[in-house]
DNA sequence: GCGGACTGCTTACCT
DNA sequence: ACAGGTAAGCAGTCCGCG
């Protein structure tokens, strides 16, 4: 048996014996920052504003030291806003410029897009940013009409200065200035060729791939976690109140480091669980020790990673440390209203990263479900958490370390998988969208969007519009939406024309609605433009009208954008002639680029966005419609024969080369859209039911869509059953063998049956699993089966949240459901699982042309076994 | 008082 | 806090029924 004597380091845990006198203890974490001075090269990774110098400040990465570095604003730069009245105007208005906060006005010419026109504006500038706006009440934008006045101030400087989160800098005695990164020439001749049709906006293009190529530095970075005692263990404790020990806590480095802090208390044994080799275990008899050795291991490392660390880790140790009576400047944490930031350096929330829908969607391709540590640990990194049968604060020593220790090593692990791609994923998104690595990691893919806008507005002159400008000019849909309650109407679902069909290829529009966006030239500036000459520019499907002579920014940016992933990354990242790592680097890009494009058509129909214009997502949808309307018919001309299509894809049956070289050109030249060959499959089954379907491609695997038999609520042992089933049918090569296929389906369904009837299922295989998305109280129209489960679990002291998945069993008795745990084998209802077998299969069967009664012979299961 | 038709709610999915 | 469209199952309501 191992013990954990091996881990102790003997003389630090002697040393820990004897408290240093404290005050020289906290004096150690007093800190100091690094000022930037002379800097060869260091990457721009933080910005912030020093209330008391009132200055601007970044962090700067010196990657060879692994240090931060300080850098302040040498310009004097400061918050303001604009207004549209003049000097002498705004000289009127007493509670301006009484305002503690005012400093002074300044004149200036900005181009106002909403009116396409130029317009003299009122730069206000002010002492502090609070005074512009952020004040309770009395901020300068509460008393006038302001724009620009809600832009955070850092991000105000990062634009103003031409500043680029993520890019490398040089400091020479206090300067600051950027470092070039230019192309290789042979880089920059190959996208100028990829790109050869785009030539309007190459420059841009060029830029946006100097600053998605310039490489990425190494990050010294931890993992810290920490254990809380907790007097009921199904209770999560309090971040806020800070109430109870931290027991344990670890931190894992980049560099190889592993240390575990351990509280001593009483009747804890040490146990025996195994912790990995170089582990350095350390026993504490004073929580105060504990903190303070964590956080002089924390200090060294300049990029803090946690998983939650906002709202729990790094916002219990602030309010225990202060609780404990460190001074504050010892406290190497900085709590925010949302976030929790680490004074030295960078804390990236990973829960916060993961978290985010579009990353979950487009860069990790809904590989985890869930949103814990766990989920995301096993599906991207093959590593979940250590299982544990007691209660935190019942564990041994060891099992407590190696439980904390676990937590650390994957969130440290979830940033090093394949080649840091996480890091590098959040410095892509970082340059793209302006805005510095803590923000754009915690942040969603709207604030990216309207960063990435904003900067450009600065850039270019533009007055940055007021949402309720845009709203009041341009707020308006005309078309009605097929679901109630929606704003507008989207997308196209062809009605599939059910059947096996053979040889099918699926055509489909390469990111049709960012091409929308760049063709028709869309933007809050230029659809409902002000021209009388533009209004003819209709687009299809509605009133609306685009401009003719000006371009929208949004189609300027998300055009090229979408050219440069379409053209460039997305070929290189397929390109088999490279090595992995440049292969893998180019795909890293291409799925931020996706992430970004894939959200551009959406945000401008989400009132959250604050360049929120929903005329435009109005005609890029309509605009869609049109173009699928239009190829099927075209498709149809040629004698093809549709079989289904969604929003941008279309469904040939058995088309011929010539067919669809024509479709293509067709497509190219009179919808300026590029359709290109997506899928081919050996067959594909349509039930009569949309967005519904079995793809089987010519090698046999198979793609499965919308089908119940796939969706995550379904019980286990009808995946099975499902997936039996699909096995089955990849095998089949032609019409022929269909018929024996049917015959193993039948068997499968039998067996099923006889299998439920004979209760040879478990619980855990029977249980349904669906997630609760409100607290069980939420819910005052209905409750769903999954919230009288979720009621059931509460009743017996099991705290139920938002996102936690339900697991249940459907039993009989006035309820129905029952929780899993809570359940036995013999209360199960039988029938209401025969019923979903029922439904399951006769999706497939449908399709196949047939049904379980034909199949059978009998109209319902049941009675076909009984009888 | 009961069952069928209907609407609305909820979740999971597709693009 | 990116959008709308679709499937499925269940909860709840209304209506007819001497």
């Amino acid at each position: 048996m191992e013990t954990l004597e091996k881990y102790f380091s003997k003389g630090e845990s002697r040393e820990e014996q004897s408290l240093v006198k404290e005050s020289e203890a906290f004096q150690e974490l007093f800190y100091k920052p690094n000022l930037a001075t002379n800097l060869t090269k260091a990457y721009l990774v933080g910005a912030g504003y020093d209330g008391e110098k009132h200055l601007a400040f970044l962090k700067l990465y010196e990657p060879e030291e692994g240090k931060i570095y300080i850098w302040y604003d040498d310009s004097f730069h400061k918050p303001y806003c604009f207004s549209k009245q003049s000097i002498q105007e705004l000289q009127l208005n007493e509670a301006l410029i009484k305002h503690e906060g005012f400093e002074k006005f300044e004149e200036e010419e900005k181009y106002d897009a909403l009116e396409d026109k130029k317009v003299k504006v009122t730069k206000i500038i002010a002492k502090d940013p609070l005074s512009i706006g952020g004040k309770p009440s009395g901020s300068i934008r509460d008393i006038l009409k302001a724009w620009e006045a809600d832009i955070k101030y850092t991000e105000c400087y990062i634009y103003d200065k031409g500043l680029i989160p993520g890019m490398p800098y040089k400091v020479e005695n206090g300067k600051l200035i950027p470092i070039e990164y230019s192309l290789n020439p042979q880089i920059l001749n190959a996208i100028k060729n990829a790109l050869k049709d785009d030539v309007n906006n190459l420059d841009l293009l060029l830029n946006w791939a100097k600053l998605l190529e310039c490489p990425v530095p190494k990050f010294l970075r931890a993992a810290v976690d920490i254990e809380v005692y907790s007097p009921i263990a199904t209770r999560m404790p309090s971040a806020s109140e800070a109430e109870y020990p931290v027991i344990c806590a670890s931190i894992v480095g980049v560099d190889g480091e592993k240390k575990v802090f351990l509280l001593k208390r009483e009747n804890i044994q040490e146990g025996d669980a195994p912790l990995p080799n170089e582990t350095k275990v350390i026993y504490v008899n004073d929580e105060r020790k504990l903190l303070l050795e964590l956080f002089k291991a924390m200090l060294k490392y300049p990029f803090i990673l946690t998983f939650n660390g906002d709202d729990f880790d790094l916002k219990y140790l602030y309010n225990r440390a202060k609780k404990l009576g460190f001074p504050k400047e010892s406290i190497p944490i900085e709590l925010g209203r949302e976030s929790a930031s680490v004074i030295h350096g960078i804390h990236i929330d990973l829960y916060k990263f993961f978290f985010n829908r579009s990353i979950q969607i487009y860069a990790f391709n809904q590989k985890y479900r869930e949103n814990t540590l766990d989920d995301v640990g096993k599906a991207l990194i093959q590593f979940g958490k250590k299982e544990i049968q007691k209660p935190i604060s019942e564990l041994t020593y060891s099992e407590l370390a190696a439980y904390c220790l676990t937590d650390s090593i994957i969130t440290l692990n979830l940033t090093t998988f394949n080649d840091s791609l996480v890091m590098k994923i959040i410095m892509a998104l970082s340059r793209i969208a302006v805005m510095p690595m803590e923000d754009v990691s915690r942040q969603g893919v709207s604030n990216w969007i309207r960063s990435m806008l904003y900067n450009e507005h600065r850039k270019r002159g533009y007055l940055i519009p007021r949402s309720d400008d845009i709203l009041s000019l341009k707020g308006v849909t005309a078309t009605e939406a097929v679901i109630k309650g929606k704003k507008y109407k989207g997308a196209i679902v062809v009605e599939p024309l059910q059947g096996i069909h053979f040889n099918v290829a699926v055509l489909d529009f390469a990111s049709l609605y960012p091409s929308i966006i760049k063709v028709w030239n869309l933007g809050y500036e230029t659809i409902l433009c002000p021209h009388e000459e533009c209004k003819s520019n209709k687009v299809p499907g509605t009133p609306h009208w685009v401009c003719t002579k000006k371009r929208a920014l949004e189609s300027l940016l998300i055009g090229s954008l979408r050219d440069l992933r379409v053209k460039w990354y997305k070929v290189k990242a397929k390109d088999k002639t490279l090595n992995e790592e440049t292969r893998n680097l180019y795909a890293v890009i291409q799925s931020a680029l996706k992430v970004v494009l894939n959200a551009s058509y959406g945000v401008f129909g989400a009132e959250t966005f604050s360049l929120y214009c929903p005329p435009v997502a109005e005609a890029t949808a309509a605009i869609g419609r049109y173009i699928i309307t239009k190829t099927i018919e075209k498709a149809k001309e040629l004698g093809v024969n549709v079989v289904y299509g969604d929003t941008d894809s279309i469904f040939l049956g058995n088309p011929t080369e010539e067919q669809l070289k024509e479709l293509i050109n067709w497509s190219k030249s009179t919808l300026k859209m590029e359709l290109e060959v997506d899928k081919w499959y050996r067959y594909v089954a349509l039930s009569s039911r949309k967005k519904n379907y079995l793809g089987v491609y010519k090698d046999g695997t198979v793609d499965i869509k919308g089908l119940t038999g796939k969706k995550r609520h379904i019980p286990e042992f009808l995946k099975r059953a499902f997936y039996e089933m699909i096995q089955i049918l990849s095998q089949v090569e032609t019409k022929e063998e269909f018929n024996e296929a049917k015959e193993k389906i039948k068997k499968i369904v039998k067996d099923c049956y006889f299998n439920l009837k004979n209760r040879k299922y478990s619980l855990e295989d029977l249980a349904f699993k669906i997630v609760i998305s409100k607290p069980p109280k939420g819910y005052v129209k209905t409750t769903p089966q999954h919230v009288k489960a979720a009621q059931l679990l509460e009743s017996k002291g099991i705290e139920i949240k938002p996102g936690d998945l339900i697991s249940f069993v459907k039993v009989i008795g006035d309820l129905g459901v029952k929780p899993t745990s809570l359940a036995s084998i013999e209360e199960v209802d039988t029938r209401k699982y025969v019923e979903y077998i029922e439904s399951t299969f006769e999706q497939v069967l449908d399709a196949l042309g047939t049904n379980l009664s034909e199949l059978i012979g009998h109209t319902k299961l049941e009675a076909f076994f009984e009888g």
